[in-house]
Parts: C-alpha cells; sequence; structure tokens
DNA sequence: GTTCCGCATGAATCGATAG
DNA sequence: ACTATCGATTCATGCGGAA
C-alpha cells in the first residue's frame, strides 16, 4: 500500500481520519478529538518548555507546566495506538538556581494516569549555546523520554544501526570506506537507511545517547531540533505508511521528517505563523522530494565508485 | 598549610575532626554523627543502586530506595559547608519493563529537606556494558546530581578546563580524553596536572556531559567508575586541603582522586572487605607518590618528544 | 620502546525455567 | 500467580603479548 492509497487512509470502522497528512492550526487539546482513538503509531514532539515569562507566545510558567500538559497527554494518549510509542523532548529550566522539578513532575503524574515510562534517552547536543555563567557550565544535553501504553511496543531497532566505532574512532582508522560511511551516517537526513545497503556489515545497534548537533543554519524560528532527531526516532519506531502525530509541530520539522521517510503525518500548533511557516516548508519540499531521489541515485552512483577506487 | 599539619585538623570550636583522612568501617548515617556540623566541602559518592536481590550485599530493593536514602542525605546536609556541594551518582534501574521512579522521588523529597538541585550532570559512558534487546537499547549514561544547601556555592571552573585546539578539535575528544586516561593510569596522576602542562593551547570550559569510560580490567572488584569521575568533581569544587566525603567510598577511588590532588578525604563504607580493599589501595598509592612524581618527568619528556614527532 | 592485534571484562536486561 | 535463578545477548576499552 501506497502513501498515496492512503491519502484517504479510514480506521477500523472506515471512518475516515481527518487531518491526514495536514498542519493544523489549534490547540491540540481540542484538535486531537477530531481523531479516532488508537490510530497514532508515533507521537513525537518537542514542545514550548516552561517559561518564565507568562507573556511570551508559548509561555507557560514552571509552576503550571504539568497542570497544563497533563489534558494534552490524555490525548495523546488516547489516540496512540496501544503498540505505539511517544517521545517526549524536554528539558528543565533553571529557576532561581534550581533545575525545575515540572520535568518529573510530570513523569510521576504520566504514570498515574497510565503511561509506562519506558526509557530515557539523551541528546547530546554537540554544539550547545554558548555562554558562561559563575555557577554553571552549559547546558550540552536533553531528555527524551519515552512513554508507552503497554509494554510490548513495536520497535525496528536495525533501522538506525550505526558504524561500528561510530563515536571513538580509536581503532579501524586504516578503512576509508568506513570513513565515508561514519561521516554519510551523521547527516542523518533520511539517507540512514541506505547505510544497511552500502556496508551491511560492521554495524551495531546504538545506545540510549544521541549526538547530534543543533541547526544553526535556520534562522527563522528559535529552538529548533535537527532534523534527524526525529528521522532517528521515526525509522525507530514506525514502518512505511505509518502516521506520525506531533501536537506542537513549530516550523514542521517532524512532518519533514516523516515525509521523507515516507510516513504520513499530522502536525497541529497553536500558532498561525508557525502554521504557515511549516506548510510553505512542506510544500517546499514535497517539490523537491523528485530530485532528492533522483539525487540520490546518482550518489549512490558515485558512492560505487569511490569505493571501489578507495579500496587499498 | 601543608596536608601533613591538617592532620590534627581541628574545626572553627578546636575540636579535633573524627575520621580525617581515614577509611571507616560502618553505617555512614551512625559514623557521620561523629562529624561536626559545616566540616566537609564536597560529598562525592556512588551509592550502591537499588537491587531487586535483598538479601545480595549493598541490595536495597527499588519501592525501600528514598525512604532508606533520605536519612543519609540528612547527614551529608548536616556535615556539608554552607557553600560546599554534593555530587550524587546514580541512575534508575529498569523494573517490570519500566525505568523506575526512585530517584525522581529521591530528588523530590531532599528538595522538601532544604536540598537545592542545582544541576545534573550527563555522564556519557562510552563503554557501557553488552547486550540486545527486543525493546530497548543499551544504557550508556549514568546522572550526577548537584545538590547544595545554598544558591551561593565555591566552584572553581577554571581547574576544569579543557584544551581545544586544531587537532583536537580535527581528532576526535574521546581520543584525547583517552589520551589524558591513559596518562592518569600510567602515571596514576590526575589528568589535570597533565593538562595545565598543555601549554599554548586554548582552554575552554567544559559542559554538563562527561566523556569517560568505566574502568573494567580491574579485577579485583566491580562496580568502578573511573577516577576521572571523582577527580573532576573535586578540582571543580575544592581546593587543596579541603575535605573530601565519600560514604559509600567501595574501593576506595574518591579517596584515591582526593589524595592525589591534595585534598583530605573521609571514605566509609559499611562492607568490611571494601573498606580493607580501600585501605590497601590508599596505603599503595602513598608509598608510590615519590616515585610517580619521578617517573612523571620523565614521562614528560617521553611526552615532549613524541608529540614533536606526532606533528603532522 | 613503539605499534598492532587478540582477548577478557563489565553498576545490564530479558525471557525462560524452576521452585 | 509469584519470585528467584540462569543463560544469551553484545561492544568499547584496557591490558598484555607479539612483531
Amino acid at each position: 500500500m501506497s502513501a498515496k492509497n492512503n491519502l484517504l487512509r479510514r480506521n477500523e470502522r472506515g471512518m475516515k481520519i481527518p487531518h491526514f497528512d495536514e498542519i493544523v492550526l489549534g490547540d491540540c487539546t481540542e484538535i486531537l478529538k477530531d481523531l479516532p482513538a488508537d490510530c497514532v503509531d508515533l507521537v513525537f514532539t518537542s514542545p514550548p518548555y516552561a517559561d518564565q515569562r507568562q507573556k511570551t507566545y508559548g509561555g507557560v510558567h514552571p509552576n503550571d507546566y504539568v497542570e497544563w500538559f497533563l489534558p494534552k497527554a490524555d490525548q495523546f494518549f488516547r489516540v496512540l495506538k496501544p503498540t505505539g510509542t511517544f517521545i517526549l523532548n524536554i528539558k528543565e529550566k533553571v529557576v532561581d538556581g534550581e533545575r525545575h522539578t515540572y520535568v518529573m513532575e510530570l513523569i510521576l503524574e504520566m504514570r498515574k494516569r497510565g503511561w509506562l515510562w519506558t526509557e530515557e534517552f539523551i541528546w547530546h547536543k554537540k554544539n550547545s549555546y554558548p555562554g558562561k555563567w559563575p555557577n554553571r557550565f552549559r547546558d550540552n544535553w536533553e531528555r527524551l523520554l519515552q512513554f508507552n501504553k503497554q509494554k510490548q511496543f513495536r520497535m525496528f531497532q536495525e533501522e538506525v544501526m550505526v558504524p561500528v566505532g561510530d563515536w571513538s574512532k580509536t581503532r579501524l582508522s586504516n578503512l576509508s570506506e568506513t570513513d565515508k560511511t561514519r561521516d554519510e551516517s551523521r547527516v542523518g537526513s533520511g539517507f540512514g537507511k541506505n547505510v544497511s545497503n552500502w556496508v551491511g556489515r560492521n554495524l551495531v545497534y546504538p545506545t540510549n545517547v544521541l549526538h547530534l548537533a543543533t541547526e544553526s543554519s535556520n534562522q527563522n524560528h528559535s529552538a529548533t531540533f535537527p532534523r534527524a532527531l526525529p528521522n532517528w526516532f521515526i525509522r525507530l519506531f514506525t514502518q512505511r505508511g505509518d502516521l506520525v502525530l506531533d501536537p506542537f509541530v513549530g516550523s514542521g520539522t517532524t512532518a519533514l521528517a516523516a515525509i521523507e521517510l515516507g510516513r504520513h503525518y499530522t502536525g497541529i500548533d497553536i500558532s498561525k505563523q508557525y502554521v504557515e511557516l511549516a506548510r510553505e516548508r512542506i510544500s517546499v519540499a514535497q517539490i523537491r522530494l523528485p530530485h532528492v531521489a533522483e539525487h540520490r541515485e546518482k550518489y549512490k552512483t558515485i558512492r560505487k565508485n569511490g569505493a571501489i577506487k578507495g579500496k587499498r
């Protein structure tokens, strides 16, 4: 079943699923009520972090964050398939010299409401925001909390395997081919799946620590996470044709990652500006998609020749 | 004031401080009652993690972990100087497919009892335990929770600056880290001093993500964290002559780090075997200290020559 | 004395088996 | 049903032997 056939995707009871491959304007708590239960394969989102400045857009005071978030989490729970996964990218702010506790309280409350806190991944941000403070170093990591509805969930570990010695190339420094593959895997945007075709061997499973640089090139919006982040989790927890939901879709990075991986998406944001930006980026990306596919073929040929030449 | 003069160190009221530069056998909750209040500059410890096998040595069931730990945390709070810091190395176990919540609950409870949760460092364990499971990747990180008694605490950021240069930028930082650790294992001293010897390099402040491998080759005991870990925090939060406390000292790694950095130590452990092992390792280290200093000079010469050769 | 390679070794986790 | 034990899985690292 191709993605095209699924544009009129219906759920188990034959009802059309609203907001399929759309970026929707509104509060996700309300919008998600249009979705039937158990229809989403992966919820991946990076909500606006708690903010002391209550007047700022999206700003929720840390003390109100859990209360603000829980009704939304309830909706995520409802629309998520039993075998699906919820990945929450979040980090606690420093408030009055302390790390705030809203993330921990959120986890505890979500567990009371039926969520399983399966795992916590660490995103090691290799290029963090510069700065210096007398009693604190730069914050170089964020949490990626994994929640599930049940102990049995779908996970496709082979899709995210990485070349050996990815982050510590103390050995095997001789192999130029390995180096090339390693560089390509670091880009991690859509091509990661091809890595298994190229090498086939020397692949190992990753760990729960992800090393990715933030994307500094995008100037249209702040707080952008790299596309490689949703890309990685989409490959890990979904298959082609599955549905990915981002209820705080922002500039659309999650939707773009879903598109380039052949997954369906539903993106929601309460900001009209962000919705327009996300739609714009998606339309541009979809126009480019054939070009990308063509380019990928070219690149594969180049790679093969390069690999043959490179043999020593 | 040298360490020798401080062997009869007395507190502000002229009372001798018990257990100064000693490894003490017993339950730290009781032992610490011998210490006066506000005398410790840094508490660094890695307690036995929650263990389901309650009958095993050191095993505390995850559900009982917070209750078990809190009385000890109260003592740490009492003996710690107002400007001091408490670093807790801990990680939650997987129980029934979920990450257990005892760490979060512990943080919340400690805050209720006066602790400030200032920061959370991530220890990226580059060599984690192997294994493969259908629903989980290998666990590659642990928490290093920083607690303080007040917002103003002592921190010497310059002491842990790391060199960044053209060579260390292109070459992976992992590799240089390995070199440093290797230096340490060969020479027997902290790599911090070696770093300061690397003149002419640009020094930058580190972040809150630490990349260190566990020490797996040590056969005398299990569960060893690398000496570089306490070493780093001791340099960051104390000065020469200060007092470092490890209430779960185990094989004595924290005490060894304190000694090599010219800090005083108090180590406590409830296991007679561990106490004996720690005392043995410390006595060996102290005997070797002069020899090490001599060897270090030799090694520096070797290094220099190697560096000249190695320049590309 | 240097580099290279083989090998043992982990703060683990799951699922099956046994009591 | 519930708990305790055991085997299988897997890879970065340090150490020691060899060239």
